[in-house]
RNA sequence: UGGGGCGUAGCCAAGCGGUAAGGCAACGGGUUUUGAUCCCGUGAUUCGCAGGUUCGAAUCCUGCCGCCCCAGCCA
């Protein structure tokens, strides 16, 4: 299976792999070792997974490996339901971590451990203050902090006050212990951070063995060093953690110097992709869930009928650099569109019914009609369409008074049927509201198949479905989630939101092959769009979700007047 | 003079002193039983701005301008 969309044999060039091959090359590292560390507290989304793509992606290109780490060092908002979850995700964008699979908790003990060895090194104390002290004396963006009053205890002193919080006989808050480097560096993280802090809360992993919990800072880098992780990418806020991540590495006796790098992190037009505001449209109901297709989550994307090799390729197309970004939307549809063009099979549904009687067909009449599976791919076959007298084609494929350059159905013209026969639409019957109701056509049985032997040429080809044979069904159509490119921009992102994401057509009419599908399953709508069997789907009542729509220059144009 | 990062076409992005790759979008045209796909063609005398070094600068130097991140006992 091919999932890169590069040449074979070109190699994908961004300033990470120029680090990578440099190491390589130089000897500095004799094998590859990435990470992808998530912390199990949220779902994983399309940004998170620009981050897979390039941990895992480097492993594979270098003949190296990537560890999953779980970042689990605050019980207080992890949980096992993400820690599966999240597992789920990955492994369904394509990538295995084999054996393994980490988590900061398994190190909890040798942390315990640095971090005392820092309180015998003078390095580290344990502070009295409250957070709000804490916040307070450490100064402004602009003025350097003050030292605390606890900062010169003795190494006894913080060893037994160390020992003892470990120990429980302190409540949460009381007591933290602070590396001690810089109360006036002009980097705020070094103006002795925390580093531990009393939490009496289970966790999910550990449950009650502890009540101290190391933080981020002293727990990532040294992780990557006790798995000897080489290179350690994360995003771009990091970057002014990278002298406090190098200060551990130096001060403590870890068995290995990773390097962390920072690359910028993802942004995507027409959606948001911060945990903060995802959380937000579940909770205040503005979708239906984490995997609500319209979500850029992992399972969201997966549910829209996203296929996975197109995220891959997506997350390799954005590249990887340090300046910020706002990708188009357009590009993410592009990669699916091109992906499904080529693996979706194609059927016939009609989304908006109008009934048409071929007149002069006879009654009770029917036959069935070859149709190609996938142009693009022979292996994919052919199937029987079942044809008669009455059918249903598109509302949308009929006008009253059709511009110029209108091909499809209007009275009087002449059209083919997808793999059928041309017909003509001799009459629209209304109702006594004036809705049109039904159209009478004829057909030209020498049209079968859709060739007419006199040579004459149709500039129209709609779909059909067989009113007999079609099977009813939900169809959901999907817009961007928000209708600017840039929700928030200029104010409330929940403002920004469109109210017309989601369209529900509830009398679908889909050709007999399309019941009965597994939830997942992709197919092109011929005319229309991609479309997956959603999970809601049961053989009675298909339901299908809109993936992508087909490019549609004819709507272009429209859109224009 | 807090610290850090970034500025190449509408959106991304190569480029690493030798005279601006590529993709998406847009716009033309061709093929077509999906107004789809596919194919062909159209963009930067210019790389945030201003100086300087050089035979030669997007690439080196200096100054300026603009945007993003940081003051959780979150990650």
């Amino acid at each position: 299976m091919s999932t890169k969309s590069v040449a074979p044999g070109e190699e994908l060039q961004d300033f990470i792999r120029d680090i990578v091959r440099d190491d390589l090359a130089s000897g500095r590292v004799k094998s590859l070792l990435t990470r992808f560390p998530p912390e199990p507290n949220g779902y994983l989304h399309i940004g998170h997974a620009k981050s897979i793509v390039l941990n895992f992606g480097l492993a594979q290109e270098f003949g190296g490996q990537c560890n999953l780490r779980f970042d689990d060092t605050n019980p207080v908002r992890e949980e096992m339901e993400y820690i599966d979850s999240i597992q789920e995700n990955v492994r369904w964008l394509g990538y295995d971590w084999g054996d393994n699979l980490f988590y900061a908790s398994d190190y909890f003990q040798q942390l315990y451990e640095w971090a005392e060895y820092l309180i015998n090194e003078g390095k580290a104390y344990i502070d009295d203050q409250s957070a709000e002290e804490i916040r307070e004396t450490r100064g402004t963006l602009k003025q350097p902090g003050k030292n605390s009053p606890y900062r010169e205890r003795s190494v006894a002193e913080n060893l037994d006050l160390f020992r003892r919080m470990k120990a429980g006989e302190f409540a949460a808050g009381s007591r933290v212990l602070r590396a001690k480097i810089d109360m006036a560096s002009g980097n705020v993280n070094m103006r002795d951070p925390v580093i531990y802090r009393i939490l009496h809360s289970p966790h999910p992993r550990t449950g009650d063995a502890w009540c101290i919990y190391p933080n981020y800072d002293f727990a990532h880098g040294q992780s990557d060093a006790i798995e000897h992780i080489t290179h350690s990418i994360c995003t771009l806020e990091f970057a002014d953690h990278r002298p406090l991540y190098d200060w551990f590495i130096e001060n403590l006796p870890v068995p290995a110097r990773p390097r962390q790098y920072e690359f910028s992190r993802l942004n995507i037009s027409h959606t948001v992709l911060s945990k903060r505001r995802l959380i937000q449209l579940v909770e205040e109901e503005h979708v239906k869930g984490w995997d609500d297709p319209r979500m850029p989550t992992i399972s969201g994307l997966k549910r829209r009928g996203y296929p996975p090799a197109a995220l891959r390729d997506f997350a390799r197309r954005v590249g990887v650099t340090k300046s910020d970004n706002l990708i188009e939307m357009a590009l993410l549809e592009y990669c699916v569109r091109e992906r499904l063009n080529k693996t979706a099979e194609r059927r016939l549904a009609v989304l908006k019914p109008l009934k048409v009687v071929i007149e002069n067909y006879p009654e009770g009449e029917e036959e069935t009609l070859e149709a190609i599976n996938n142009p693009e791919d022979p292996q994919a076959g052919k199937r029987m369409l079942p044809f008669s007298r009455e059918l249903y084609i598109e509302r949308d494929d009929f006008m009253e008074d059709p511009p110029r350059k209108f091909f499809r159905l209007a009275v009087g013209r002449e059209v083919r049927l997808r793999y059928a026969y041309f017909i003509t639409c001799r009459e629209a019957v209304k109702n006594a509201e004036g809705e049109i109701t039904e159209l009478r056509c004829t057909y030209d049985p020498a049209t079968r198949g859709g060739d007419a032997p006199d040579g004459r040429k149709v500039k129209g080809t709609i779909h059909w479905v067989s009113a007999a044979h079609a099977v009813p069904g939900e169809v959901r159509l999907y817009d961007h989630l928000f209708k600017v490119p840039e929700p928030g921009s200029d104010g409330d992102y929940i403002a920004d939101l469109n109210p017309d994401s989601l369209t529900v057509l509830s009398e679908a009419m889909l050709e007999p092959s399309l019941a009965g599908l597994e939830p997942g399953s992709a197919v092109q709508f011929e005319r229309q769009g991609y479309f997956a069997v959603d999970p809601d789907s049961s053989p009675e009542k298909p339901v299908f979700n809109r993936t992508v729509a087909l490019r549609d220059s004819w709507a272009k144009i429209q859109a224009k007047k």
